[in-house]
DNA sequence: CGTTGGTATTGAGCTATGTCAATGATTGTT
DNA sequence: AACAATCATTGACATAGCTCAATACCAACG
């Protein structure tokens, strides 16, 4: 075994309970190495895959960060998320054969490429892996019913308090510590997120030091109180 | 054949080309009438389903007109979307195992029930099904990302205007008009959906009647200038 | 036919967030 | 080290949409 193949395959990867089925048995977890055809490398600014770009493969992060944002004719433009090592973008593509968004790398990165139709067949087959492409489906459709959620139902500091809980969540099953954190997005990228105007994030921001809640040095975070971020999500202002 | 499994056999359901796959072989259509275990009537106002309830089968809207919502713990409500005829419900449940929103019925409905077991056995085998399924997903991804551009950058007229010609695109696919319909859901609910209050909801559509783009009569609309709706979700109001 | 309860409309005033503008901080470049 | 370019913060003011309240409408039901 060249040090090539090593390193493009799964069942040696530290992200693969991140992004994989558990449970294989040795033969299926074999054929899933196969999946991944290549790997490839996005500098930060630059973007996987484009609105309009025709879709073949979905991607799963291996290293790095990225937004994913759709866009209006006159320009306006909504980001729909945030993805992290271990999480799969594409699934927008599937329905159309094109992609319907941007993904865009918010600092360098490299993507695992699976090849779509390879994923059917193998699925046929393996049933874990069928199972699993239906959950991280459904997980996206449930993560988004919550967007919805902020987006409609939130007042501003509820909508930044439920950014930085569901952030340092993520963070934390990788590894990080869960009070401490560096945002890698702008505060621009986290307003259009959160529907709100960039000078709303800064005033939001700048509130929640005030009241003891953070503490903020330009793009670190520290999170003093995480209660009152929970209490703010759940329970309504007063 | 008796009558019965004639009438919940999907290859002569006049709803086939919506739910299901087209192009499929005779042999493949005579299985996937195996999809559809029973039927379930619900009346308007009962739910399919609600959040916290063990995920067993996806649901195909036969007849009938439903919502689907997710509820903060202090009582908040978002309603995440409406759903007719042919439309699929119960993705939600996929993740967890659970389903994580409530689907209600907004008028007496019929939906078909497919045990999610059994599409994933039978989608190893017809690839045309298995596609379709992964389609299903995928679309609903993007609608949501659509949902997400609405709440996060629109203004209420652009986002009523946006819900009428959604509302009427699928409606005029299933054979009524372009421009009259009967709104199936109350103007609290159209709020939730598009994340403005009541009274907003009422004001916006008699701004619209004022410029003579629709006629309201209670939960009939009746839409006078279409394209006027359409400058209205593509270019920012003047 | 009148009553009740849910639903919708409209007005008046309020407020959270947006807009505009000035300033400051940080990063990368020559 | 100086510079430009981007990004963030803060203040003053404007406004879209919210809140509260009154009224109207409609369907169901006795």
């Amino acid at each position: 075994m060249n040090p090539q193949t090593f390193k493009v395959a799964c069942s040696n990867c530290n992200l693969r309970e991140l992004c994989m089925p558990v449970d294989l048995s040795p033969a299926d977890l074999e054929r899933i190495d196969t999946l991944v055809g290549t790997r490839r490398k996005i500098s930060r600014g630059e973007s996987l895959y484009h609105n309009g770009e025709s879709f073949n493969s979905l991607y799963a992060i291996r290293t790095g960060f990225f937004k994913t944002s759709v866009t209006l004719e006159d320009g306006r433009e909504q980001v729909t998320g945030f993805q992290m090592a271990g999480e799969i973008m594409g699934l927008d593509g599937i329905v159309s054969d094109h992609h319907t968004c941007d993904a865009v790398a918010l600092e360098n990165a490299e993507v695992c490429v699976m090849p779509f139709e390879k994923i059917e067949e193998l699925s046929r087959e393996v049933n874990a892996l069928q199972h699993h492409v239906h959950k991280i489906m459904s997980r996206e459709i449930v993560r988004e019913h919550g967007v919805m959620m902020m987006l409609g139902s939130m007042r501003a500091e509820e909508r930044l308090a439920a950014f930085l809980l569901n952030l340092t969540a993520r963070l934390h099953a990788r590894g990080f510590s869960r009070s401490e954190l560096v945002l890698r997005m702008t505060r621009e990228e986290i307003g259009s997120y959160l529907g709100l105007k960039i000078e709303t994030v800064s005033r939001t921001f700048s509130k929640l030091v005030e009241d003891g809640v953070l503490e903020v040095k330009q793009k670190n975070l520290r999170i003093l109180k995480p209660e009152t971020l929970r209490e703010l999500v759940n329970a309504p202002a007063c």
